[in-house]
DNA sequence: ATGAAAGCGCTAACAG
DNA sequence: CTGTTAGCGCTTTCAT
């Protein structure tokens, strides 16, 4: 039978205590409307001396709040740094909110299955990084919907059915792109993890707009994701030592995936005789502490983790008064952060 | 009463379907040996076509495991980096175990909380970064102790009640501090964040196995904890200011606290003209995946945290298999990581 | 080998 | 305002 912790309170024994019913004590526990004011206060006395906590477990299967948020990351956590996952998790707390983590490696199936074991664990809502395209996926949303909250996080600004934030890069790709223009750049190539994504994407198209055709023009480096995986220094090295032997770059500026990656970039580039940011511009991801402690300074793309908490941990709880309030939508854009790097 | 879910099934629908009882599912699910053969197959089938998934709060309230760990991380997210308890999640899941994850910021009261909370949520084990001397609270260990699995990680290798692995610096730091003495330097310190503390303590008494009194002889560079919060670099940049405008440092090699840390001090130093590591030898701690992006390449300290990811999945499923098992204790020591940095 | 029934600790509908 | 009662979906005796 069910565990027993000698240090656990339940209602039975304060209403005993009491010499009243374990339905008083859970009404009084609740602020229910229809207890009197007195019988409430000598409940919540009794409840706290006994150091009464609530069973999630019976609390849930009896219908009510877990308190309980199913977060579902999408990459694995020493790739995606620095992690808007755990200052969510964090700011939840504070609510008396606990989080389940689980990630998704990106993969619609696994999310889907992920999302269903937090249905069978009765979590109040979830916390989602869509994969792209996935709203499409009529199965996962149909199951996000059937739980009180359910908080999308998309890198794309498409429509969706539910709760959504968009956080945006391509404002923050425009920039990068604008200001390589602006300081007189016309090679600027994007060193990218496989040909597609969101990355990419802005990047090319706003290339586009100033003419410049990202792919035909061999302006798109393209590394190795096993390669990536072991090491990002040498995967970035050993692809471009191969392509690039003589040293002679096609591209005048470079936007990298992360900032690790920027980093090994600026130390190629120097050993083959060329100066960041005079010959060529660089750009990270991530802004990282480490940014400004490079020489030159590593410019840089924030995430803004922290704004991207607040607003995740806003809607989250909108959505938990409000169950029936209309669909919301924020967008957060990610931001270009300039250094001596990017010229 | 309770939420419902469309894409659900329970036992009962799988026991209606098949003529059976409820009762006679649950045995099937679970592999009873006093059920026949045949009827566990078909139950098991019929399961599997209606894709049944236990409710996790009906099985915990009843008794059985919930699959579910507690992971009380001891630090913030973005200051501890790379982050063990994401590689430990990760790890889990592949058993199908999922996890909560809570902070409690090193403070104790915090920390016997979310154990309260854990086990109001009826999870299996408990896996917690002790903090100093936290194997003395009787209150914490005595809740510890009625879980199914409850592991400790500690960085001191004090004996503890409970399984433990000690996630050992002292060898690390007796290596770098070996290094130093290897290699001609004389008066090696310490970069810390408040006076106390693991780090410092193995530092320092390394140093006195070869006559070197740290504190007194003015090696202890002591960081404020709150500036700290705010920026690494800039706070580290105005204490060195403020102790030594000369430019004239007492020390001929620096140990950190982290690699940011570390890459903001060679900073520095160049920048009062002094060569790294020629006139001053750096070392960092948590060897981040920038290390071998600096010129000179950081040396550091790793936590090896796929490591200890692997000795703490290890650990953990070892004692839920055999509750009766002695109390486990395993050692891991982080390591030394040279580069040019260190001289 | 299976059915019947109790019970885990709570919420909520229904009575009074 | 409070007591009574019926579940929530399981696990686990105790019968048969």
């Amino acid at each position: 039978m069910g565990r027993q912790f000698e240090f656990r309170a339940s209602q039975r024994e304060i209403a005993s205590r009491l010499g009243v019913t374990q339905a008083t004590v859970s009404r009084a526990l609740q602020n229910h409307p229809a207890i009197a004011p007195k019988t409430r206060k000598i409940v919540q006395e009794v409840a706290c001396e006994l150091g009464y906590k609530p069973n999630v477990m019976a609390r849930g299967l009896a219908g009510g709040k877990t308190h309980t948020v199913g977060l579902i990351r999408g990459t694995i956590g020493h790739i995606t740094n620095p992690d808007a996952g755990l200052a969510v998790e964090d700011r939840l707390s504070q609510h008396d909110y606990v989080t389940y983590v689980s990630n998704c490696l990106n993969d619609l199936e696994i999310a889907r299955n992920i999302v269903r074991d937090f249905a069978c664990r009765g979590v109040d809502g979830i916390l989602l990084w869509m994969g792209r395209g996935w709203g499409k996926d009529e199965k996962l949303m149909a199951m996000l919907a059937e739980f009180p909250a359910a908080l999308l996080v998309t890198s794309d600004s498409e429509p969706q059915a539910l709760d959504h934030v968009v956080h945006n890069r391509l404002p923050a790709f425009r920039k990068v792109v604008d200001h390589f223009m602006k300081t007189g750049r016309r090679r600027p190539a994007l060193m990218a993890v496989g040909q597609t994504g969101s990355k990419t994407e802005a990047f090319e198209s706003q290339l586009a707009t100033y003419g410049i055709q990202m792919k035909s023009q061999g302006l798109l480096i393209d590394l190795d994701w096993d390669l990536w995986q072991e090491s990002i220094s040498s995967c970035f090295t050993k692809v471009l030592d191969a392509r690039f032997q003589n040293g002679r770059v096609p591209f005048d500026a470079l936007m990298c995936v992360n900032d690790e990656a920027a980093a090994a970039a600026m130390t190629w580039l120097r050993k083959k005789g060329l100066r960041v940011p005079d010959d060529v511009a660089v750009v990270g991801f991530n802004d990282t502490d480490f940014c400004s402690l490079f020489d030159p300074p590593l410019a840089s793309i924030s995430r803004r983790v922290e704004d991207i908490a607040d607003v995740i941990e806003h809607m989250f709880f909108n959505r938990l008064l409000k169950p029936d309030a209309p669909v919301q939508r924020e967008e957060l854009d990610m931001e270009f952060i300039w250094r001596e790097s990017a010229g």
